[in-house]
DNA sequence: GTAAATGATACCATTTTAGTATCATTTATA
DNA sequence: TATAAATGATACTAAAATGGTATCATTTAC
């Protein structure tokens, strides 16, 4: 988030990761990583040789914090329900889950509303 | 979740492990380890020896979602801003934490909401 | 005294998390 | 056209969390 935030704040311009290194105090290998994760996935543009770096692929308020977390951590399921490695055979039924589906669902629903934009400034 | 709603269906009889593994299916030694927590955290009431078990220390309608995570998962913090190990010096500032800060508290606020008594039957 | 219960605690395997390291490829430019 | 500066791909590692198991000690009803 915050490499996203030092790329979005220099409008359009290609932003090495040995200046983002710089600027935020993060490890080399461990910010390359990351950058290379969000240009797969699309949410940064890479150029590579010598000028090169990355660039947003869309505009702040196209950035969503619940695809972020989607990309890094896995689709959201605080709620899968399994015991000793097998699905539990109430899933269907089960009060606890619907609820807890519920705010699940809400919370989703919040992140989908935190934009890269909203965290500028 | 399973062995608490059970317990409380049976209204303040003492409830062995061995009942609850016949009846839900769980492995004995792990769901000793569970309701041995819980009678730690004051949730259950344990008695030793022969005729001994489990009875709920709380009403149904004392015993909070909330809670139980707290005791097995610990204190809910999405938001416990490290980077390499050390506190991320933006702390304070920072408006994704902020923000994630707010809808941490209203999940909190509905898994306080969420009783044992609400998820019987 | 013994069987049936919980208490305490140590142990283990697997997965996840956080991060490092290295070699390959691309490209601007001197 | 050689080289330096950039990313791409990928393999590796250490530590912590997760999901359990196993065992010996203690208590208590009968």
């Amino acid at each position: 988030m915050k490499a996203l935030r030092y790329i979005a704040s220099q409008n359009n311009k290609i932003i090495t990761v040995s200046e983002l290194v710089k600027k935020l105090r993060i490890p080399h290998s461990f910010l390359r990583k990351i950058l290379q994760i969000l240009n797969k996935k699309r949410i940064l543009k890479s150029y590579k040789g010598q000028g090169g770096g990355f660039m947003l692929a869309l505009k702040p308020d196209e950035i969503f914090l619940a695809d972020l977390i989607r990309i890094f951590h896995g689709p959201f399921k605080f709620n899968d329900c399994l015991f000793v490695k097998k699905k539990c055979p109430e899933v269907n039924s089960c009060i606890l889950k619907r609820k807890i589906d519920n705010i699940e669902q809400r919370v989703i629903a919040e992140l989908k509303s935190i934009t890269l934009e909203s965290l500028l400034q």
